[in-house]
DNA sequence: GACGGGTTCTTGCTTCGTCAAGCAAATACC
DNA sequence: GGTATTTGCTTGACGAAGCAAGAACCCGTC
């Protein structure tokens, strides 16, 4: 709809959102990722990565995975993963089932990397992000969120799900 | 603190907001992005910038108060600006009082320009967030995120502030 | 008046991530 | 089997934004 027939203004109430919501969309990124760059020499992304292959059954996932779960471009994926591997926190071996296909694995170093990055990780979470919530009810502030992305309020609540 | 002495993990419930906030914080800017960038050939940051120039009294600011009010370096913001004025949106005239400074005015072309792409923005916000509250407590809301980066839950909530 | 220290902005360089194009393997169809 | 299309990933070219260094300027002191 190139030009839309001027749906209504938003009340004060949601101005109030989208202000505080601008905010969380370009600060918290940077906030989470300088803590990261700084105290543990690693970019949240990469961060990322590590987290989401050592939450995997073999320490395993196809680049396309990856990229999905990161929500970024196969190609970014392409290179992020390159940097890690020649750091030496992740492999690149040729699927056997499917001569295209990559995965990438975590290795050892790349685990313990982790392991050694994740209290710093999470102290800043708590920091930035926690300790100003108070006694809120998190569950329906996530379900709040999570719809603002298009995930149904359901997904997967309850159980263990894959992170 | 390179080496935190782990603090207690994320509850089920907070690793459940830290999941919507992920998401939140890698798509919500790039949908938006991408929406406006579609229907109408503009960049979420030109936008933000024409529109906090509109926002102010005589359609100026210094690039420094844009660059804080748009949480961007003041290079990226000379850049943007840069980019801005060589459309015929902005022009930059060097400050009076002030040799150093630089004040970004907004044309007459730059604001007819935002109020062209408003209502396409404006549905854009309402699609991505807003359709998918319901009658959710917004004030609250607002306050939690507002919370997140720092800014106490008061600010300015009631009358007109600069944005 | 000119010197030094602190602003304010700009510029050079680098990094990250995207899109578009390419390559190779897999799959579908004849 | 042999050709055409699709899929999975990588590569090239590029844009946006950051930092660090530079340039232009203000201001207080001598």
């Amino acid at each position: 709809m190139p030009t839309a027939p001027a749906p209504k203004p938003l009340s004060q109430e949601e101005q109030a959102v989208m202000r505080a919501l601008g905010r969380i969309m370009r600060m918290l990124p940077r906030m989470l990722d300088a803590d990261l760059e700084r105290d543990q020499r690693m970019s949240l992304s990469e961060y990322q990565v590590l987290r989401h292959l050592s939450e995997t059954p073999c320490r395993v996932m196809r680049m396309s995975e990856l990229a999905a779960a990161a929500d970024m471009s196969l190609s970014g994926m392409t290179r992020l993963v390159g940097r890690l591997e020649s750091l030496g926190f992740v492999e690149r071996i040729r699927c056997e089932a499917d001569g295209r296909g990559a995965n990438a694995v975590l290795t050892d170093a790349g685990l313990a990397r982790l392991r050694e990055a994740w209290p710093s990780h999470l102290a800043s979470v708590r920091r930035h992000i926690f300790d100003h919530l108070g006694d809120l009810d998190l569950p329906r502030l996530a379900a709040a969120l999570a719809a603002m992305t298009g995930d149904g309020p359901s997904a997967c609540d309850g159980a263990g799900c894959d992170e």
